[in-house]
RNA sequence: GCGGCUGUGGCGAAAUUGGCAUACGCGGUGGGCUUAAAAUCCACUGGGGUUUUCCCCGUUGUCGGUUCGAGUCCGACCAGCCGCACCA
């Protein structure tokens, strides 16, 4: 008897893995894509990856076909070699090397590697990589600490994690390891900005930014979170700050970003799909021009200050509607889109509205103002109120909840539907980054309007009713509700409430009658026809803004010459590798700036002095298509095969946390979708299922260094073993859920797989005790490792296990079986069952697990030996129990599948296969319920019909005392599962 | 405000389709083994009972509905979490 020694025996099989190249994918298959390269990749969307349940529950390749072959790739028939199996890429993100394993990443890697095994076991060709996300912020903050080089801190951390990985047994493919910040890999960072360049998809142009003063760079607008903090500090406030930068032109792609997210549905979270739309922001309207009442000299001034801020410096695809020039931030944006000149342009999507309009009003930051309060009667008064209306806003936190405040321009303005002159204000509550920066305020049908109007005492005038009421009557109620306010002095009504929803529209001209659909539509094209409007459709979604002024990123590959401008470095030039030794200081201008070896070039052009980019690229560009490359991870001619991608794209399952539900996700999407138009890529999403898992909690917070509650990984495996590890996260919680640690519970996993021990020690020791006794077959073998039954032939990697146990209509061993030995199989055969949907369709580890554990406990309870089950048939149950252990404590497994007596590594064994034969029950039990209460219990043979379950439950003493003296209604009996006998 | 998610024992959680609620684990109690402890094995662990291999009652955040039957479906609410937020 041996005790279990997990330090001893993960080590052992890891290595023996290693020799095996276990978990490399095949290289057959990459072959077949290689010689395919030329061929067009259509036929490609026909393999078996558009599945239902998480792991594809009709990806099963043993389904199919009776021999157990697996299916054939449909797209690998048309040529040869034919690749032996089905693809499945699955991947969960790459992380950033910030220190060692802790308990978040071991989770997200524990799921994905059991996906992975299944799948290998399932037959499947499994591609399965791991990366290091290697570039940003806290290496190049480290090494300024340390004095230091970022790479050094990088590299020892990379090294670290990727111990970690190992010492859980994780099943990577670690031929296709890359790490961002090699300039084998960032050097097509730079290829595909070049090609963006060309495009037009990647311009520059200043603009107001958002500036950490931490990070001492620019952020995204997707990397500032909770109305205004660095995603990376959240304590710490961005500010605004005129640059000039670089950005990709995310906006051409909004619709299509946001139209594929229907393509998505089922195979992604609701809650990721809900906050894209969400980000993306989609709003269908009209852009309405409305004119400004003539004032002296002030028209020249607006059209002389629209010449000046047309097209952005480098965006030559600018001049293309889609890819249209979309300001990015605060104050700078409106000064290209503020219509014609004289005229102040309005967003509304409620264009049916605008006989409502009350007033016009400007975003205190709106670039017309200065013209618009120039020569008017307190223009000194109105500017003073400007100047402290722009300062606020910059600071405020809580937009949302800051009182409305503005004041009247001064100027008037004509609405070109009705010609009626409305006043011009300014509002704090007007966004100049979205729509115009100018609204028509319409206070009867929008809440921010009315509450401006009332308090500045602007007219309500209803345009708008509910369907089906009569004009008359709500007059009536609307004079009513007058009397009572006494704001209500002007024009038309006070209305009972704003009325926001549609409806049908009154006080509107010819409009008025249609429903509130119609209107819309009939007043924003007679807005077109007529020359003051224009249907549009605005986003909130902004151009990524990619200039990072740090060092430890991807250098832009662009250089600056005196006579040829802005110039892109030639393709055969890269990459732009980062200069060795910055000067690192945190603080200024970029720390490539510092280093006149790198800054000063000739110009690829001309050949004269010139100077190179310094500014390096958001990170985020790196981890936007590193899955593409790990297709093909050491090619130095391009990004990536477009075939092998072919082969292996889309991700069939993509796994990691929901704090890269916008950042990462969309930029991956995006990404994707300018390959796809450069023609590298056929598919338009990089990954067709995508899981998020639950954060691992300690005192019900997220594990963070700066809360100090980590739990490192490394601790826990050397304490009680990386299986017992995988176990434990698998089992403590379902893994969409957050994960609140205990060390009690980890206990329990322990405890586990030592009992599972235990019996496999005990039964090979006793098997050989017992051997004589059961059947001749296993004379003449060794004491200590019993024959295998029926492994015929050596068949490397192919169906051992399965071949043994799937011929299982009846169970291996040849003698009778007795009734406690064949209740065994079958609660064997039930685990089977279920442990497989619970892998296949859905991600029920934890149920899974437990099933597994019942199943044990059924075998101790089938103890002792002398009155029932023989270690033959103990045997053929344990087998089963290693093999549904192998996806989640692959070393322990492999240790009991030898310990079974088997020679070949169990990652050479197929999942079991089940039998419906050996599952079945001869005898069920049933409820019986009177009123649907249960009054008593039946044990009837499986399949009775109802009349044999009612006669025999009227003849039950108990269930009879319930009926007597009652009249039997109705009977409800369903097969094996229950009866009910309605009464009165 | 908008969108999404979650509410089940002392705790983590189960419950394929509407069909015996609380499986499995943790913790707790008692027992076997042991000089003792650890480990381990067994039993009990919603409430109640003078029929204890038996019986009764209650119960899945709240209120209502559909149904022979609801944790599950429908409607309304309450609480909590997450994302976005003066988005025109």
């Amino acid at each position: 008897m041996a005790d279990y020694n997990p330090q001893a025996i993960e080590k052992k099989w890891q290595k023996r893995w290693e020799e095996n190249r276990v978990f490399e994918s095949e290289a057959e298959v990459e072959e077949a894509a290689e010689k395919s390269k030329s061929a067009p990749l259509a036929s490609k969307g026909a393999a078996p990856s558009q599945t239902q349940g998480p792991l594809g529950e009709t990806q099963d390749p043993h389904a199919k076909s009776a021999s157990g072959a697996p299916l054939e790739n449909p797209r690998a028939q048309a040529r040869v070699p034919v690749p032996r199996k089905p693809k499945y890429y699955v991947l969960e993100m790459l992380p950033y090397p910030s220190g060692t394993l802790h308990m978040g990443h071991m989770r997200n890697y524990t799921i994905g590697d059991v996906v992975a095994r299944v799948k290998r076991m399932r037959g499947f060709n499994v591609l399965h990589p791991m990366g290091w996300d290697s570039f940003g912020l806290p290496a190049e903050n480290a090494a300024i600490k340390n004095h230091t080089h970022p790479r050094v801190w990088t590299n020892k951390n990379i090294a670290e994690l990727f111990q970690g990985m190992k010492r859980f047994g994780f099943s990577y493919d670690w031929r296709r390891e890359i790490s961002t910040c090699e300039p084998e890999y960032y050097r097509w960072n730079q290829w595909f900005f070049l090609k963006m360049l060309e495009r037009g998809i990647a311009y520059k142009k200043k603009s107001r930014v958002n500036w950490c003063p931490k990070c001492c760079t620019v952020l995204a607008n997707e990397q500032v979170v909770n109305g205004g903090y660095c995603w990376r500090h959240e304590d710490t406030l961005v500010e605004a700050r005129d640059i000039e930068q670089w950005f990709l032109k995310t906006t051409a792609y909004s619709e299509q970003l946001l139209d594929d997210l229907k393509t998505l549905t089922g195979g992604w979270p609701e809650r990721v799909i809900a906050m894209q739309e969400n980000w993306i922001g989609k709003s269908v309207g009209a852009k309405v021009w409305f004119e400004i009442e003539e004032v002296e000299g002030a028209k020249s001034k607006v059209e002389s200050e629209e010449k000046k801020t047309q097209d952005p410096p480098f965006a030559e695809g600018a001049k293309d509607g889609a890819l249209e020039e979309k300001p990015k931030s605060r104050q700078d944006a409106g000064a290209t889109r503020n219509g014609t000149p004289g005229k102040i342009e309005i967003f509304t999507t409620r264009i049916d509205t605008i006989y409502g309009a009350s007033a016009l009003i400007l975003a205190p930051t709106h670039p017309l103002l200065e013209q618009l309060l120039s020569g008017t009667a307190n223009q000194a008064a109105s500017e003073a109120k400007l100047a402290q209306m722009r300062q606020t806003s910059v600071k405020t936190e809580d937009v949302a909840t800051a009182e409305k405040d503005g004041f009247f321009t001064g100027r008037y303005a004509v609405n070109p539907f009705n010609g009626e002159k409305i006043p011009i204000w300014v509002g704090n509550f007007v966004l100049l980054e979205y729509g115009t920066g100018a609204i028509m305020a319409v206070p009867a049908h929008d809440e921010r309007d009315y509450e401006f109007a009332v308090k500045f005492g602007l007219p309500i005038p209803v345009v708008v009713e509910k369907a089906g009421h009569s004009f008359q009557s709500t007059v009536d109620s609307k004079e009513k509700k007058n009397q009572e306010n006494p704001r209500a002095q002007s024009r038309v009504t006070v209305p009972p409430e704003v009325y926001t929803e549609y409806g049908v529209s009154v006080n509107s001209g010819v409009y008025s009658g249609l429903k509130s659909a119609d209107a819309i539509e009939k007043m924003a094209s007679d807005a077109e026809a007529r020359g003051f409007g224009k249907k549009e459709t605005v986003f909130r979604l902004r151009d990524w803004g990619i200039s990072r002024q740090r060092y430890w990123g991807t250098p832009i590959p662009v250089i600056y010459c005196a006579k040829d401008g802005m110039v892109p470095v030639p393709e055969k030039d890269l990459p732009v590798v980062l200069p060795t030794n910055p000067k690192l200081t945190g603080e200024g201008e970029s720390p490539l700036a510092t280093d006149p070896e790198f800054v000063n070039v000739k110009c690829p052009k001309c050949g004269g002095p010139a100077r190179r980019e310094t500014d390096t690229m958001d990170t985020f560009v790196d981890s936007s298509w590193y899955f593409y490359r790990y297709c093909d991870a050491k090619n130095s001619e391009a990004p990536f095969d477009s075939a092998k991608v072919g082969y292996w794209f889309p991700i069939d399952q993509y796994i990691g946390g929901i704090t890269h539900a916008i950042l990462h996700l969309l930029y991956s999407r995006f990404w994707t979708k300018v390959m796809r138009d450069l023609g590298l890529i056929e598919n338009s999403e990089p990954a067709a299922r995508l899981f998020t898992q639950g954060m691992v909690l300690k005192g019900g917070a997220a594990m963070s260094k700066s809360k100090g509650n980590i739990v490192g990984a490394i601790d826990m495996a050397e304490k009680y073993g990386a299986d017992t590890g995988r176990l434990y996260t698998l089992f403590a919680a379902p893994p969409e859920k957050d994960l609140e640690w205990s060390e009690e519970s980890i206990e329990g996993a322990w405890r586990f797989l030592n009992r599972v021990f235990r019996l496999v020690d005990r039964n090979s020791v006793e098997s050989s005790k017992f051997k004589v006794e059961s059947n001749g077959k296993n004379q003449g073998q060794e004491a200590s490792k019993p024959a295998p039954l029926e492994t015929k032939g050596a068949a490397p990697r192919e169906n051992l296990g399965a071949q043994s146990l799937q011929n299982s209509g009846q169970a291996r061993v040849a003698v009778p079986l007795t009734e406690k030995e064949k209740g065994l199989l079958r609660k064997a055969h039930q685990t089977l069952r279920r442990v497989t949907a619970d892998f296949e369709t859905r991600w029920h580890f934890n149920s899974a697990i437990a099933q597994i554990m019942e199943l044990v406990n059924a075998i101790y309870a089938a103890e002792p030996l002398e009155n029932g089950v023989r270690p033959e048939v103990r045997k053929e149950v344990l087998e089963l129990v290693t093999l549904m252990l192998a996806p989640m404590t692959p070393h322990l497994a492999e240790e009991l599948w030898e310990m079974l007596g088997h020679s070949e590594g169990l990652w050479t064994v197929s999942w079991p296969a089940f039998s419906e034969e050996l599952a079945k029950e001869d005898e069920v039990e049933i409820p019986v319920q009177i009123n649907g209460k249960v009054r008593g219990r039946l044990k009837v043979a499986a399949g009775a019909s109802q009349d044999e379950v009612l006669k025999l439950a009227q003849a039950d003493g108990a269930i009879a005392g319930h009926l007597a003296g009652k009249k039997l209604i109705k009977v409800i009996y369903v097969r094996d599962k229950l009866l009910n006998l309605v009464v009165g």
